[in-house]
DNA sequence: TCCTCCCGCCAAGCA
DNA sequence: TGCTTGGCGGGAGGA
């Protein structure tokens, strides 16, 4: 309600502008001229003393009185002030609950309906609402910062932003769980509570530094924003501001809750952890005091939403302050592919909702930003450790088992496993950067986060893939000898993407690069892909502008395109145009025929699922993936699970594999399979590293291929079928010698979990007709049906055994899984 | 007295 | 240069 008060304070500035005479916070003279449309009389006195004792009528009064002139509103506001005098002037003010920043919200939130329709887009417009709400445009930024992180609203343009609704909230709920574990907070909240205890009478003491060090050994300094698919946030300004942004504190005040058990968070302890993730060395009361008021804030917006409540809880220090959590309960994250958790440093900042293809393309890689390509000793360390987690849980009984905070890191929370990963492949890729060698590496991730559906649910292939065979000679997945039956799993390369990838051995990993491009990489261009990359992990806003401008021209028009998506993309064309022309002017500057895609993320295949055939079959012709379908495949590696029953395209988001250096021990070698392919290169087989049997345990565990804490055999057999296809359709014929185009590699293994056989194949792509970086750039993300596309993904069953085949099709590279 | 949080200043940055 | 956005903290109402 815009209250007498309000008023007050704007009537002074203007009667100050006014009527110059008359000082701000005088008692302005009486008026000589009364409005003749509502004469001071003793009837509207009493109205107006009806008016303030009831908020409606008043509100319907103060809406009269809007439509009035401002000199109208301050002759009522000051005959009001002279009629009613101290105590009475006061009592007819709103209380503060009236004003209050919940009751606005509730107010705001009646506005729209929880699910809204897609085709009934709620546009909203901040100045009608302040002027219906009858508030300051502050307090309406205030919710709308709040809404905008649970992706309930988007901004759209300036002052205008996009109703969602609650149809995004359980992904989001899920991502910011998801990023919560991440991001360590659960030992965040006890390491607090434990300082608590420890310093109960020493409260500003040493407690500083320690919380540094504690906060700092967790290396949770960047403030980033959980995004998801589709509900792209968009900064209004993208300033540093934004990393204190109302937004990213209100999403990580909720994960808060939705990591704890109870879900029962304090003011005092969230304040700590966000100060501490800000700046842990500014621990003083007044920044303590200032987060305190924007969780109140942000806390009255969550309660509008019914999100949390207000409760008390009593320690031994006394009635604290707190809220729990009454939203909807989060269920551990089986569809993480689904969400995204970017930095907001990556996040373009004028882009539009990056749907689908984009979209999924990042939310392999769980957020956090920098840090996750900045810390890590070592995959080989990072293998181990989570071989001792799994041997720890497979020989543990059933009683349950402490774990520390370290292991429980590493341990269920899978995401983490590849956000470390991820960070380990970032950093080496910018290594690998460096020395202008790459290559490329067998890789695999993705553990099922939750039981593998029965047969019966999930006819077709459930393990999701990931193991891509390198493209060079060193190269050399786990091979078993038993070959009843096998799924295939092929890898389609650009040649001159591989031949970019040479100088570590093993593996492919999805990962976030700012890389390839149709044309291929070039040696020389490491510079520029040092750069990208460079500017990725200090800024994480690199690869920003390409991620946007891709994303637009990525986006298909399809039905499933919301109309906001559409007003959005109107209102996002100029500044999209203007990336592919900085683009273009940095491809031309660089002297470069690359185009340099954004940052590639490990891929959320599960987006592209075909669970709901008629959901997705428009939206695949479409090129757009749904992202609410349920996967069965790995939220991490490439796997597209394919019913037989469903054997038709499937488009997923573009996606990058990278090579994944994978620090081998030379020791490595011995248990590397041995490759009789005449097209590998046998001398880099014997020069550069390959798999160690532990890592490609891991890797195969996590697949869903084997068992965790089973391990394969370090002497595997190889099974190569050399390939020639210069089609994209899988055929079987000669090979050649060189790992060029059209070359395939293929190994198989056999999987106990399964007990069926896999095949990976890797092939070399020839090379579509060269075209200009911008049609390139179209070309890539174009979707199947466009000229350089084809189906994404088919499968087909032999009926005897699950089977499912597909081909993931990505321009200039394809995945193909076929299961036998 | 402390909790709660309204309120609006004012700076950043966009158009 | 004006406007939008939103960080920030004073200070007052409420418990």
């Amino acid at each position: 309600l815009k209250t007498p008060l309000k008023q007050a304070s704007t009537s002074q500035l203007v009667l100050t502008e006014r009527q110059p005479d008359c000082q701000p916070l005088t008692t302005p003279p009486k008026l000589k001229e009364t409005p003749p449309a509502d004469p001071w009389t003793p009837t509207s006195n009493l109205k107006m003393l009806i008016s303030a004792a009831s908020p409606e009528i008043r509100s319907r009064e103060q809406r009269r009185q809007l439509s009035d002139s401002s000199s109208e509103v301050l002759q009522t506001k000051h005959c009001l002030q002279e009629h009613l005098l101290g105590d009475e002037y006061e009592k007819s003010q709103p209380s503060r609950k009236e004003k209050s920043l919940g009751l606005l919200c509730h107010k705001f939130l009646a506005r729209y309906p929880d699910y809204p329709s897609p085709s009934q887009k709620s546009y909203i417009c901040l100045d009608e609402v302040t002027e219906e709400l009858h508030v300051e445009r502050r307090r309406i930024y205030d919710i709308v910062n709040v809404l905008e992180s649970l992706h309930m609203v988007s901004r759209l343009a300036r002052n205008r932003y996009v109703w969602h609704g609650r149809h995004n909230l359980p992904q989001t709920l899920q991502a910011l769980k998801k990023v919560g574990e991440e991001n360590k907070y659960i030992q965040q909240i006890q390491m607090i509570k434990k300082r608590e205890y420890e310093h109960e009478f020493d409260p500003d003491g040493e407690r500083n530094e320690e919380m540094a060090s504690s906060f700092g050994s967790s290396e949770q300094s960047e403030m980033s924003f959980v995004e998801l698919p589709g509900v792209e946030f968009r900064a209004a300004s993208v300033n540093g501001r934004k990393y204190k942004s109302l937004r990213v504190m209100s999403q990580k005040f909720v994960m808060l809750f939705l990591v704890s058990t109870p879900q029962i968070v304090s003011l005092e302890v969230a304040a700590k952890i966000l100060i501490g993730e800000d700046q842990l060395e500014d621990l003083d009361k007044s920044k303590f005091k200032t987060k305190i008021r924007r969780l109140y804030d942000i806390a009255n917006v969550l309660s509008s939403l019914k999100l949390i409540k207000k409760v008390h809880v009593t320690e031994e220090r006394g009635r604290k302050p707190a809220f729990k959590w009454t939203g909807p309960e989060v269920l551990p994250n089986t569809q993480d592919t689904k969400l995204e958790a970017t930095s907001t440093t990556c996040s373009p900042p004028i882009s539009e909702s990056i749907p689908s293809k984009e979209q999924c393309s990042k939310a392999l890689f769980p957020s956090k930003g920098k840090q996750n390509f900045t810390r890590h000793s070592s995959l080989i360390k990072l293998v181990k450790s989570i071989e001792n987690d799994r041997r720890k849980i497979q020989s543990a009984p059933t009683s349950p088992v402490k774990i520390s905070a370290s292991t429980y890191q590493s341990l269920p929370v899978f995401p983490n496993t590849i956000a470390q990963f991820s960070a380990v492949t970032k950093h080496q890729l910018e290594e690998q950067s460096k020395t202008e060698e790459m290559q490329m590496k067998c890789a695999l991730s993705s553990p099922e986060a939750v039981p593998k559906p029965e047969p019966s649910q999930q006819p077709a292939l459930s393990q999701p893939l990931g193991v891509c065979p390198a493209s060079h000679s060193s190269v050399s997945p786990v091979v078993l000898p038993h070959l009843q039956s096998g799924v295939s799993y092929a890898i389609y390369l650009h040649p001159s993407q591989a031949h970019t990838v040479t100088t570590y051995s093993p593996g492919f990993m999805l990962q976030p690069l700012p890389c390839a491009n149709v044309t291929g990489i070039k040696s020389n261009n490491s510079k520029i892909l040092n750069k990208i990359t460079t500017e990725e992990g200090d800024t994480q806003r690199g690869p920003d502008e390409p991620t946007k401008s891709l994303a637009a021209e990525e986006r298909p028009e399809t039905k499933s395109e919301t109309s906001s998506q559409r007003c959005l993309k109107r209102s996002q064309a100029l500044p999209e145009s203007n990336l592919i022309k900085r683009r273009k002017s940095d491809e031309e500057s660089l002297d470069t025929s690359l185009t340099f895609f954004p940052s590639g993320y490990l891929i959320p295949l599960t987006h592209c699922t075909h669970g709901n055939k008629a959901e997705c079959s428009t939206k695949e012709k479409a090129g757009v993936c749904s992202l609410q379908h349920t996967a069965y495949s790995s939220p991490i590696t490439g796997v597209i699970p394919m019913p037989a029953s469903e054997l038709k395209t499937v488009n997923i988001p573009a996606f990058h594999i990278t090579p994944l250096n994978i620090m081998l021990s030379p020791n490595s070698i011995a248990a590397a399979p041995v490759l009789s392919n005449s097209c590998l290169n046998s001398s880099s087989t014997s020069s550069a590293p390959n798999p160690s049997s532990s890592a490609l345990n891991f890797m195969l565990q996590h697949i869903g291929l084997i068992p965790a804490g089973v391990q394969v055999p370090a002497n595997p057999v190889l099974q190569h079928v050399p390939v020639s296809s210069q089609s994209e359709n899988i055929s079987h014929s000669s090979g050649s010698t060189n790992v060029q185009e059209g070359k395939v590699i293929e190994f198989t293994f056999y999987s106990p979990i399964n007990e069926s056989n896999f095949l990976f194949s890797l092939q070399f792509l020839q090379p579509k007709e060269p075209q200009e970086p911008q049609a390139v750039t179209e070309n890539f993300f174009r979707t199947p049906g466009g000229p350089n596309t084809e189906p994404a993904l088919s499968a087909n069953s032999d009926g005897t055994q699950r089977t499912s085949q597909g081909t993931l099709y990505i321009p200039q590279r394809k995945l193909e899984v076929s299961e036998d």
